[in-house]
Formats: C-alpha cells, structure tokens, sequence
DNA sequence: CACCATGTTCCTTG
DNA sequence: CCAAGGAACATGGT
C-alpha cells in the first residue's frame, strides 16, 4: 500500500493503537527485511520496548519506541515496498502466509506482512536522512520545485519519483498530478515554464491532499484478505462499490476517455514504469 | 507462456 | 565524476 497518502492514512490510523503498548514476542521470519540490523540484535532492542510515537516521512513510516526501564528512545522504520501491509490482528489468529515480521503486544499483534518482500521493518534509520521535503510541509515551495527542476534534463515524471527531490510521490501520484497540471510527462525538468512549474507545485499538493481525504473516508479492513481490504488506492471504475469508482483520473485507464476532453488515455513507458497522460490535455 | 504490478538499490554504460 | 538506463529483488494476477 505504497504512496504517501496510503501511508499517511495507515499512520492516522495505527499511531492511537499503538501507543503505549509492549513489545513481548518477536517473531522474524524473513531477514532481508530487518536488514541490516541483525536478528540477534533486532531482538534482543525490541524485546520489551514500548511504542511512543509512529509518524509519516515520505513513505516511511517512523516508529518511536523506548526501551524497557530506559530513557533513551530509539527509531524502527518501516517501508512497505510495494505490496507490504502493517496491522493489528487478535494473538490467537493465525499468521498469514507472507508474514515477514511479528511483534506480539500482548492481546494484539502488530503484524507486518509483504507479499513480493520489497520493504523493510528495521533499526537502521540512515534512509530518511537522504529524503527531500515532504510535499504537502512548508518547505515545499514553487520557488523550492523551481530551483531543484531547473538542474535537471531528466524527464519530469521520471524526476517526480526522485524521493531526494521530494518525499512520498510514487507512480500512481506523479502520473495524477502531471495529468492535473496539464503537462506533458516527457519534457525535460528544465524546461518547465514559471508558470507550469506554479501549477505543478499545487496539483502535486492537490491531489496528495485529496486522496489522503478519500482514503481517511473509506471504511477500510486493514488484516482483511479481499482485494481492496487495506489497498484503497485501487479506485478504478469496474463495477465495484460506490466508493471505489473513478477515484484516479489517469492511472491505469489507457484506452479509456479522458475526464476532461473524451481523448483516449495513453500509456508509455519511462525510466522503466508506466505512465499515464491524456495526449490532448497534456500536449507539449 | 507472456506481460504487468503502489519501490528502491545496485551496476553498467556513456 | 555524473547522469541515465536497466536489472535485480520475489510473488502473484491476468
């Protein structure tokens, strides 16, 4: 559940649950995921420790704990990778198939399970360090976008993925807020006007801040098993629930009409990924 | 079997 | 030295 309004709206959801609560078990069952804090010290830190605070950076979830009979706190982030869900269930339930970590709290687990295996759940903390303004905070400004895209020939789809230019924007997003920019994917960063450069800075804030909005609204079963239990960022129309239609403007609609002008949407491929571009709104 | 998938890192190439 | 592109990671869905 990747992107950071998925995230934000999992932190929302989890920092109230959480806090206070002890860590008495603890259960590894993939080491690429904690690295690359070793098990044997992943543990033996964890092991009765008590969770603080749980805040968002970029995609990242930061957990705050501190450790039993001590004043000094420490940091256990978590990344989702691409398919990874973090939740409480009942002690007794059975641990799912692609259960990656377990910290028993007691009555709950808090369950971290990554089907493809992509993120982390570890001590090592350096990663936040290297990640650029968070885009919906103060010092994400047009003058800041401006300065940071004027270096660069990359393209600026690809440049909006960059987590050191600003933290939290995946594919789904960058393809979202190009669209509701109208500009074009391809073009070089530098070549952005003054003027798209004022209307990226705000639909990239527009639209993180809506679905952080829909997402807050959507009655979600985080430890359920169906295909959308916990992944509200599919929201494409396909016959589903009320909620779950038309969410995305762009994403993953190619070939179907454009919101806006009835063109049909396209899908290329940069830097590797899809995108998604009306090639008559987002004309270069 | 083929291709696609919300992400990041590492390696090669130019 | 830097930027850009691609593969790798691992599993599942269509």
């Amino acid at each position: 559940m990747p992107e950071l309004p998925e995230i934000e709206v999992l932190v929302r959801h989890l920092a109230p649950l959480l806090q206070g609560q002890t860590v008495r078990h603890i259960e590894v069952r993939r080491l690429k995921v904690i690295r690359p804090t070793p098990l044997a010290e992943f543990s033996r830190v964890l092991d009765g420790a008590s969770f603080q605070e749980l805040v968002r950076r970029g995609k990242y979830l930061v957990f705050t704990l501190r450790p039993a009979g001590r004043p000094q706190p420490f940091i256990l982030l978590g990344h989702l990778g691409m398919t990874g869900r973090i939740y409480l269930q009942q002690a007794a339930t059975e641990l799912p198939r692609h259960t990656a970590v377990m910290l028993g709290l007691g009555a709950k687990n808090l369950v971290y399970e990554d089907t493809r295996y992509f993120g982390r759940f570890t001590l090592d903390a350096r990663a936040v360090a290297r990640l650029g303004p968070e885009p919906l905070g103060p010092a994400f400004s047009v003058d800041y976008l401006g300065q940071a895209l004027r270096r660069s020939a990359q393209a600026i789809k690809v440049k909006l993925l960059d987590q050191s230019l600003l933290a939290g924007v995946g594919n789904i997003y960058a393809s979202e807020a190009l669209f509701a920019a109208r500009i074009p994917p391809r073009i070089p960063s530098r070549r952005l006007t003054a003027v798209q450069v004022q209307r990226l800075q705000q639909s990239l804030r527009a639209v993180l801040t809506e679905a952080i909005a829909w997402g807050s609204t959507v009655p979600l079963d985080w430890a359920g098993t169906g295909p959308r239990d916990g992944l509200f960022y599919y929201g494409l129309a396909d016959g589903a629930a009320d909620y779950y239609t038309e969410r995305l403007r762009v994403y993953d609609r190619e070939g179907r009409p454009c919101v806006n002008c009835g063109t049909l949407i396209r899908r290329m491929v940069q830097g590797g990924r899809s995108t998604f571009y009306c090639p008559r709104c987002q004309r270069g």
